[in-house]
DNA sequence: CTGTTAGCGCGTTCAC
DNA sequence: GTGAACGCGCTAACAG
């Protein structure tokens, strides 16, 4: 039954010392005789004494964790990022809080009152594909709470983000899906809201202008999620005439079901339709023909952001800064 | 700057009245004079009053926070299972901080203790692959804390688990293959340490019995690691002769780069080798041909072990329990 | 019904 | 060098 944990009340009493020269001893303090000192870190190794985190965050005002908010933890995209975090948090002793936000501003909305209660330290956000008030972040920002966007960004947000570079990558896909000889390019985009869908379509914009090819509205489906309801819009797409010859999708699940229903249909892909996705999902590799796809550093996205985040908790005065990572266009069967 | 959390003392100087009374109302305990708590409440909400958890924590030994390890975040089993977590803590107010042990039981017993630290109000535990000694799991048992064990568990170890069962998963995967025709059926199994290799082999094994079919220890391989290094395996596999004419896997990503091995080889399948997988990883429905794999219900897993975790720690007495949950055979083209 | 007191585990003065 | 005293934000016991 509940050994309680041993504190430091506990050691100063064994070694009949005061709990205050045991704290000392335990951080090392500067004015301490190494003697006592010693004593009181051979005991506590022994007892496994473990400070109070929550004591220790009581005092100190720092918890040491810091909150991370992801639409959707499922999602080899943010499952990445999160498994970068964690290496780091771990590096530098963090405890990492995670929330879903399942695409729901209300959910995130709770999700970050929730961390705030725990007075995480900082805060790591991808936010949901609905998200537009800035209202809450100011508040966590004048809260004193430094934080960190990755990924899913908020343009009308000043903080330091960490994003990737979609603009280009989506520029890359579609001017080899131009270099490959296609003419009529569609796109299927994502959501309006999301900064993604956004900086991707431009992409699309402007290489399809660089080569002169003319930008066609009717061309330009979008699907309201991000991982599902793809089928109906890609069916309007195939279903236009003339054919289209290429497409450029938001991401590799909707490129695939789209290859799929291609393929029932009597649609050879890359001969009648070339197709490029997002993400470098692992399907992509799996799928026949596989899937030509711009390839995001998530796990490294996940390593920046709370590297930029824990600075700016150690150093509050630390200016906020963007950086951005280029993508990789993995060239495979669906654009030969 | 720090426009610091309010607390308890701010409404009460607001209110000219005692802290222990705004304590009161906030909890809605039953002795309370309903004007004063509704204006307690009132102002609780303009000021948007947040609890301190970690303060709450020190005081009533309870912080709310429910310890995660699993082997890797990545991994779409576990993703989902931590998904199905996150909504039962949302639902009964609890937080949720992940670890990740990358299969290193040196690394889960650090991320063990920095829970602990935490004081974390119970513990869901997926072990690693090497995870032998049971010493630290007693420990915090010992400590009065609570440990859900789910999908990988630990035999030796007494606590309430969520498990699949993957023994009779295994089996519907082999007797599937029998009725499908196949007489000398090949198993790659897992890590020797696991509790799942071992489930799956036994039901791999009592299937072969229960048709007749020798056990042939050549047709049983191992790997070392859950995601990769099945190759080596696989074409040794592949080369014993007879050939086999069925294989079943410990899961989906091994199976598929047998399938792509052999068809790179000329092998047809399921012409030639009849292919059986587990876990049901989307890749498995997309490859050509379509895997027939085992379905676990991860989600299910999640929410199960949390609700019974949560039960432990609000009924401290509550009975140990095991509860096993049931797989689905997905039957694909791999074994047409 | 309400205020006072004490204490959770720890860090931080300030004397000694 | 070391100990005593105080406070972080909150709950709990006890008076009134």
């Amino acid at each position: 039954m509940s050994t309680a944990q041993v504190t430091i009340k506990d050691l100063a009493r064994q070694l009949n010392i005061s709990v205050s020269t045991v704290s000392r001893a335990l951080r090392n303090a500067p004015d301490i005789n190494p003697g006592t000192k010693n004593a009181v870190l051979k005991l506590a190794a022994e007892l496994s004494y473990e400070p109070n985190v929550m004591a220790q965050g009581l005092v100190k005002k720092k918890t040491k964790i810091i909150g991370v908010v992801v639409p959707a933890i499922h999602s080899n995209y943010f499952s990445d990022a999160l498994s970068g975090m964690t290496e780091v948090a771990n590096a530098y002793d963090y405890h990492l809080m995670f929330c879903q936000s399942n695409e729901d501003a209300g959910q995130e909305i709770r999700s970050i009152k929730k961390l705030l209660a725990c007075h995480v330290d900082g805060l790591l956000i991808s936010v949901s594909k609905d998200t537009k008030n800035t209202a809450e972040f100011e508040k966590v920002k004048q809260l004193g709470v430094p934080v960190v966007m990755f990924d899913r960004t908020l343009p009308d947000f000043t903080c330091s983000k960490v994003i990737v570079d979609e603009y280009e990558g989506a520029f890359k896909a579609v001017e080899h899906l131009i270099r490959k000889g296609c003419k009529r390019i569609a796109h299927l985009a994502g959501p309006v809201n999301a900064s993604v869908s956004a900086n991707r379509m431009k992409g699309y914009i402007d290489a399809l202008a660089k080569y002169g090819l003319p930008v066609n509205d009717k061309l330009i489906l979008r699907c309201n999620a991000f991982e599902e309801d793809a089928l109906p819009a890609i069916k309007k797409i195939i279903a236009s005439r003339p054919m289209p010859d290429g497409i450029f999708f938001i991401n590799d699940l909707s490129a695939i079901s789209a290859i799929q229903y291609m393929q029932k249909k009597g649609i050879n892909v890359p001969g009648d339709i070339k197709v490029a996705g997002f993400n470098d999902d692992p399907v992509s590799a799996v799928i026949q023909p596989s899937l030509t796809t711009v390839m995001q550093p998530s796990y490294e996205v996940g390593k920046l952001a709370i590297g930029i985040l824990i600075d700016a908790i150690l150093k509050p005065e630390s200016p906020e800064q963007t950086i951005s990572l280029r993508t990789k266009l993995v060239i495979r069967d669906s654009t030969k």
